[in-house]
DNA sequence: CGCTAATTTGAGTATACGCTCTATTTTGAG
DNA sequence: CTCAAAATAGAGCGTATACTCAAATTAGCG
């Protein structure tokens, strides 16, 4: 464990290289030599620092999914368009932890019972806000609802799923050409 | 290539390993030690017959994604319910296999880059196939099917993405309020 | 059958990976 | 300032991977 400053710091800059190359050469290309490479450490400091690569893997993961987790200070009072706009703007302007968060769920993590399990929780919490917000926008029964915030909640992974494909396609038109098919 | 009998069913077997090793312990898993272990040869004929391991992959790859369409030689006769199917039967009956090509897009690799290309084209040919499909069954513009097929496939895909995080998820009948709410 | 080319063999190569270990320097509390 | 603990360096280990190659064997055409 890290007491000292130095060590603080070197311990940022293993997670924030990790985080660097997460998002850009995926898991497979996040090796430890790429990692000590970027955040110029070698790997004596590493280890007196992680256990294993897979810790700081695993601890850069957690953050991505943390940090796509809905504010629950605006509970029952956001719009749908409000919930959409949000997601779509971290897609947008956070591609890194898009990345990383779809990562999770469709990668190695699948394998990692604890973060695939966040990864699912997480997305029903999203699917509950985005119900919620259609059944008083529109008035439909709960089950309906909850329904339709699924399908809508697909699509918008569906797209972002397609734009990190292509990145020249528009999520954010598609997105909205979504939400106005309703 | 292979000329001779023998070289054919070499030929088969190492598909056949690779399809199996691919269906089940996915893309990590299917090493060539695994692949030459199951298919009983040895590593000379196998480069005898391929020129790399990632060839056989593609190979296999573009059988599964090709085995699912329902008219594979004539365009312009499926129907919207029909493609719809043979997406989420892909998905249902081969999760390894979808698995691998949901990560191809998020995960980017560095060596992947022919599995890459040949997801975003069969995704692409899968959207011409639907706005196609849309097109002759609602009598809308091209522009405008185009879209909804954008938007129809985007759905299916978030379907799968919430699929493979939670097996309990009733992906075939969220498909199907997908294509009624159309 | 005889002969060429196809096929098979399996030890061997090159490389990349995660990780260890010891020696050395640096830190900061007392 | 002292010194034990923290932090760093970097050579090197063990293992796994994809792939090569020369030699031996087999297939099948004429």
């Amino acid at each position: 464990m890290a007491r000292y400053l130095p060590g603080l710091q070197t311990r940022d800059r293993i997670l924030e290289s990790t985080r660097w190359l997460l998002a850009r050469v995926g898991l497979d290309g996040t090796t430890l030599a790429a990692i000590l490479d970027r955040a110029q450490v070698r790997s004596g400091s590493f280890y007196n620092l992680f256990d294993s690569k897979d810790e700081v893997i695993l601890t850069v993961m957690g953050e991505a999914i943390n940090a796509v987790d809905p504010h629950p200070d605006g509970e029952g009072k956001d719009t749908v368009a409000e919930l959409v706009d949000a997601y779509i703007e971290f897609i947008t302007t956070q591609p890194t932890l898009a990345k990383i968060y779809l990562q999770t769920a469709v990668g190695r993590a699948t394998n990692d019972e604890g973060l695939a399990h966040r990864v699912l929780s997480h997305h029903e919490t999203r699917v509950s806000r985005l119900a919620d917000a259609i059944a008083r926008e529109s008035g439909v029964p709960e089950d309906e609802s909850r329904v339709e915030a699924e399908l809508l909640l697909a699509g918008l992974n569906g797209l972002a799923f397609h734009w990190l494909l292509d990145p020249d396609f528009d999520v954010a038109a598609r997105a909205n050409d979504l939400v106005k098919s309703r």
